[in-house]
Formats: C-alpha cells, sequence, structure tokens
RNA sequence: GGUCGGUUCGUCUAACGGUUAGGACACAAGAUUUUCAUUCUUGUAAUAGGAGUUCGAUUCUCCUACCGACUACCA
C-alpha cells in the first residue's frame, strides 16, 4: 500500500518553526517509504480566516525545499493549492471551505447509525453553564451525563427536534461519546495508552450557522477519502486521539484507519511553555521561517531566511530538535535526511530552542559553500559604491579568506571592509595602546621599506592556484625580515599597521590585507595613519 | 480543578537491565598565530526525589514533585 501523509495547517496566522518542523517530518517520512506528501489547508474557521497565510506557507515549504506531491497547482511558477481534480491532484480541492458541502452527509450518516445528535443549546446558554460551573469549583463538560437536561435531539420529542432544525440556524451536530468504555490507542512514537470515554466530551463536528465542520469531523473524513496512512502531527492533538479513535469506529472505516505520531513540542529556550511569537521578539531569534507582516496591525515578525540562515540550516536544526539519527552525525542535507529519518527515533518530550546551535548549523554550510557561491550571496549586500567596483575574483577570494570567520554571510562586510575601503576612524584605545612614539617611528620605516621594495598582490588576471599564497608569503618575508632584524616586537609593529589599514587592532592577517589592497593604497593608509595621529 | 503526556550535563541528545553515563552546542583553559578568528588538545557539567522488582535499574513498576498540552459552535 502507497505510503500517504499530509501536512494539514490552518492558515490562521504565518506558518510557525514547529509548523516547518512537522511538514518536515511527514515529508521525509513519505519519501523514505517512496510514498506522497500532501498539503491540506485547514480553513473551516470562517473567523480567523488571515489573508495571505496561506501564500505564506507555500512560500515557507518552498524555500524550504519541502514540496507537496499532491494538493497544489503551479500556475506561472507560483503554487497555489489545488482546487480542480487533476491527475497530478486526483482529491482535489485540498481546501476544506472548497469542500463545504461534503461534511453534512458524512455528520447526517452519524447521526443516522445513533453516534451523534442535533444540539440546540445556544453557545450563550452554554458559556453561562461552564461559568456557573467554575464557580462551584467545577468543569462543565458536554457529555454523556449533562446531555440528558440540555436541549438536544436525545431530550426533546422528534417534532421539535425537526421543527429547531428547519426554523433555527444555531444548532450543531455533537458527537455522542460511547459511555462506559475503555479507548484502546497507539501512537508511534509514545506507544499504547488508554483513555476512559466517560472523561471525553461530545465534541461539536458541524456548525449549522457556517454550514462548516469543525476540525474534528473535517479532518477525519478528509483523511479518509484522500486514504491517508499516517498521521504525523503535533502533541497538541493527543487528547483528541481518543475521539478521533472513535470517530474512525463510529464510520466503519477502522480498517484503514492511519496510523498515528504525535510530535513533541518546540519550547521556549528559556523557561515555560510552547514556544510563540512573542519569545521571538524577546530572545532576539526569529520563530518564523519567512518574515511576516501582519496585514491588520502591520506588526512586523522576523523570518530565518530575512535574518541570514540558509533554507538547508534551518531544515537542518529543525530536523534535530526532537530527533536524532542514532549516529554522530549532526549535518545533514534534506537529500541525506530522507533515509536517516525514522520516527521510532523521535524523542517524546518537548525540545528547548537553541540559538547558538543554530547559529553553528548555519556556519556548518556557509563553510559548504564554495568561494564563487559566496561572492554571488556577498555583492548584492555590498553598499552601492562597492557593487560595480570589485570583480567577482575579488570578491570570490576574499570570501575565500573569510568564510570560517563568519556564521552568515551578513557578517562579510563588517568582517572584510578593509579589503574595500580605507577605515574612516581609529579605534581610541587601540591608538592609545598602540602609537607609541617606537611603534609610529617603526611604521615610518616599514612604509619606506614598503616603497623601496616591489612584490605581487591582488590581480584581476587569472593567476595559478597558489598565487596568493606565495605573494603572502613574499609580503611577510619582506616586513618579518626586516622587523626581526630590528629586533623589534612583532605584536606592537604589527598592530600599529592593523590599526593603520583596519582602524582596529582586530581581525585579518597583515600580508592578507596587503595582498587584497595594493602595495599604493598600503603606503596610502600608512601614510595617513601617521599623519593623523601625529 | 479534570484528562492526557513528559522529566539524562545550561541546551540538543546517546546508552539489548551490566559503560569510567558518550557526543554536539555553549562555556573555560592550554597550544599555534603579528592581533582577532580558525584549527588542535584538555577541562567544567547530568540520570528530579522516594519506594519496589532484580545479583545488578538511566532503562521495568508504583508514589511524589515539577514541566507541558488539552479542557471552544479554534485548529
Amino acid at each position: 500500500m502507497e505510503t500517504r501523509v499530509r501536512f494539514a495547517p490552518s492558515p490562521t496566522g504565518p506558518l510557525h518553526m514547529g509548523g516547518v518542523r512537522t511538514a518536515l517530518y511527514n515529508y521525509l517520512y513519505a519519501k523514505q517509504k517512496g510514498g506522497k506528501f500532501i498539503l491540506r489547508i485547514e480553513d473551516t474557521d470562517s473567523q480567523r480566516f488571515v489573508p495571505g497565510a496561506e501564500d505564506y506557507i507555500l512560500e515557507s515549504l518552498a524555500w524550504c525545499g519541502i514540496m507537496p506531491d499532491e494538493g497544489i497547482t503551479e500556475v506561472d511558477g507560483k503554487f497555489t493549492i489545488a482546487s480542480e481534480k487533476s491527475e497530478k491532484n486526483p482529491h482535489a480541492p485540498y481546501r476544506q471551505s472548497e469542500r463545504k458541502p461534503l461534511y453534512r452527509q458524512y455528520a447526517e450518516q452519524l447521526i443516522a447509525n445513533g453516534y451523534a445528535y442535533y444540539a440546540f443549546d445556544s453557545a450563550e446558554e452554554l458559556s453561562k453553564l461552564r461559568a456557573e460551573a467554575e464557580a462551584a469549583k467545577q468543569t462543565f463538560i458536554y457529555n454523556y451525563e449533562s446531555r440528558k437536561t440540555l436541549k438536544n435531539s436525545l431530550t426533546l420529542p422528534e417534532e421539535e427536534v425537526k421543527k429547531l432544525i428547519a426554523t433555527t440556524d444555531t444548532w450543531t451536530i455533537r458527537f455522542k461519546i460511547p459511555e462506559g468504555q475503555t479507548v484502546k490507542m497507539n501512537d508511534l512514537i509514545r506507544g499504547e495508552m488508554e483513555v476512559e470515554t466517560n472523561t471525553l466530551d461530545d465534541k461539536v463536528l458541524w456548525k449549522a450557522a457556517d454550514q462548516l465542520p469543525t476540525y474534528h469531523l473535517a479532518n477525519i473524513v478528509d483523511d479518509h477519502l484522500m486514504e491517508i496512512t499516517e498521521v504525523i502531527r503535533g502533541a497538541e492533538w493527543l487528547p483528541s486521539l481518543p475521539l478521533h479513535y472513535l470517530l474512525y469506529k463510529a464510520f466503519g472505516w477502522e480498517d484503514t484507519m492511519p496510523r498515528f505520531a504525535h510530535l513533541s513540542l518546540l519550547l521556549k529556550p528559556d523557561g515555560k511553555g510552547k514556544l510563540s511569537k512573542r519569545d521571538g521578539d524577546r530572545l532576539g531569534f526569529p520563530v518564523f521561517p519567512l518574515k511576516w507582516t501582519n496585514p491588520e496591525t502591520g506588526e512586523i515578525s522576523r523570518g530565518y531566511r530575512e535574518d541570514g540562515y540558509y533554507p538547508e540550516a534551518f531544515v537542518n536544526l529543525l530536523a534535530l530538535l526532537g530527533w536524532n539519527p542514532g549516529t554522530e552525525q549532526e549535518v545533514f542535507t534534506l537529500e541525506e535526511l530522507i533515509p536517516a529519518f525514522s520516527l521510532e527515533r523521535v524523542i517524546k518530550s518537548g525540545a528547548k530552542f537553541n540559538v547558538d546551535k543554530a547559529k553553528w548549523f548555519n556556519e556548518q554550510f556557509l563553510r559548504r559553500r564554495t568561494p564563487a557561491q559566496l561572492a554571488a550571496e556577498f555583492r548584492p549586500m555590498l553598499n552601492d559604491d562597492f557593487k560595480d567596483k570589485f570583480s567577482d575574483k575579488y570578491l570570490a577570494e576574499v570570501c575565500a579568506l573569510i568564510k570560517e570567520r563568519a556564521h552568515f554571510v551578513n557578517e562579510f562586510w563588517d568582517i572584510s571592509k578593509a579589503l574595500f575601503a580605507a577605515p574612516s576612524a581609529y579605534d581610541e584605545n587601540d591608538v592609545k595602546k598602540f602609537c607609541t612614539p617606537d611603534n609610529l617611528s617603526h611604521a615610518e620605516e616599514l612604509h619606506t621599506l614598503i616603497a623601496e621594495n616591489s612584490f605581487p598582490t591582488f590581480t584581476d588576471e587569472e593567476t595559478p592556484e597558489n598565487y596568493k599564497q606565495e605573494c603572502c608569503e613574499k609580503i611577510e618575508e619582506l616586513l618579518t625580515g626586516y622587523i626581526k632584524a630590528k629586533e623589534w616586537k612583532m605584536g606592537q609593529v604589527m598592530n600599529t599597521l592593523r590599526l593603520f589599514f583596519t582602524g582596529n587592532t582586530r581581525g585579518l592577517g597583515i600580508s592578507d590585507i596587503i595582498y587584497f589592497i595594493g602595495r599604493e593604497e598600503t603606503l596610502c593608509r600608512i601614510r595617513k595613519g601617521l599623519d593623523s595621529i601625529r
């Protein structure tokens, strides 16, 4: 039997990174089994629809490389949720709002077979009952006990039920939880579980008000119709698993019921509760894959993509948050994750997100890039003054030099700006520390030394593989040879030069800097430094 | 409150019922280096508590504590 799994987000806002992880695990599971990964939009809550949320979900998944096999249609390079049946999308539509007419008959079927009933209690009446129960330190639940005293088709005469259905539109269809049973369930991650039906409540399955099913009905019906074989979803659904088991049984679909796997939640890094939108702002990292602008308030939430993360790194860190391969390998591409993944190795407990590790993952992928790739990513970040001033070769060589000093490409400029322009100011503390009379006169001597000697530096001409290395060695020989012969302190003189070259005394090697900026610019910066300090 | 789930270094995690409880991130120290970073080496650091089963428990059972999810005509 073909493996068919689905990711079924609700378009009520931007997709959370925990949601992306759920999608990822579904995707990996499907690909490993040679099956299908399906995307379905669960928009049965007409009240909470957020414009743009659906596109956001599609764009986020696409950015991560998690492409659904079913559920989307490509139009002019843009993905949309499939509404029309096609060979690729045989179960369309994939938006529950577009499947609206389908659900009522299933709810009615349940009523006909005695598994559900009509309920006419108004929302106000129920919330009043809840408030009363709460005041008495109890909990009101609509269940096998209380339904006997409430307004529904189990208590009202048939005539009145018919009349109410015909004349009012605020009634609902509720599932009739069987009394006094034990539901035995199995979860692929958690194993066996049991729940007493008497602790469950009669959930609403269908609402006359908007003619829409609730999550529970729509979810079971669609999973059945779409022939889903495994349901891999967040742990917040665990409490409704017994209801879902009962629903499958009531429909008579037990033999094709999917297997379930509930994923632990992503937790706040510093304490309590699941990771939420606010935590990102507070702790300084994104909780969303992409930047999101709230259409109502204009409020902006940062995204991993905009923060400079590679999608590979984002996918990698998500995969390892709550799952491990059982080996010591930690860096995985999406392709490598497919054969390695297994639900058996998914962790039961919640995982706290850790930013440092996230940055480390990005660094790993950054290091795997070639200098040419990095140069292409770096160029758009250059100031307009420099964008077209430096060749691809120059940028690539700079990237090769600095790639191990950065976690993100967006740090490249700060690290390498001295290779593009002379410093506009010198660090005061470093000036105090290194611009001693001795050091200044030594720098003056080195200026003369460099002026009197020639050496090769960077060129846009094609160069042999170890050209740069040889140049740097020659520059170093010249300088260190002279400094050693004079018996000066290496750390003093070199840092004085670095201060003139970069504005402070931390960073790139002197010979590397000279190689890139060239002899003329080198002399220029030493001169300028000496003149401005004196 | 009720129901369900969870608990190994600060964090992510490994460990057929038998290991000096391992790895990674972070942190610290040392080495290398003209500085910083990289790299290399080393180090600090954990089985929530209590019973029980067992020759032997991180691992199985129970209790307690703590954490979390759910408790809507939301998903």
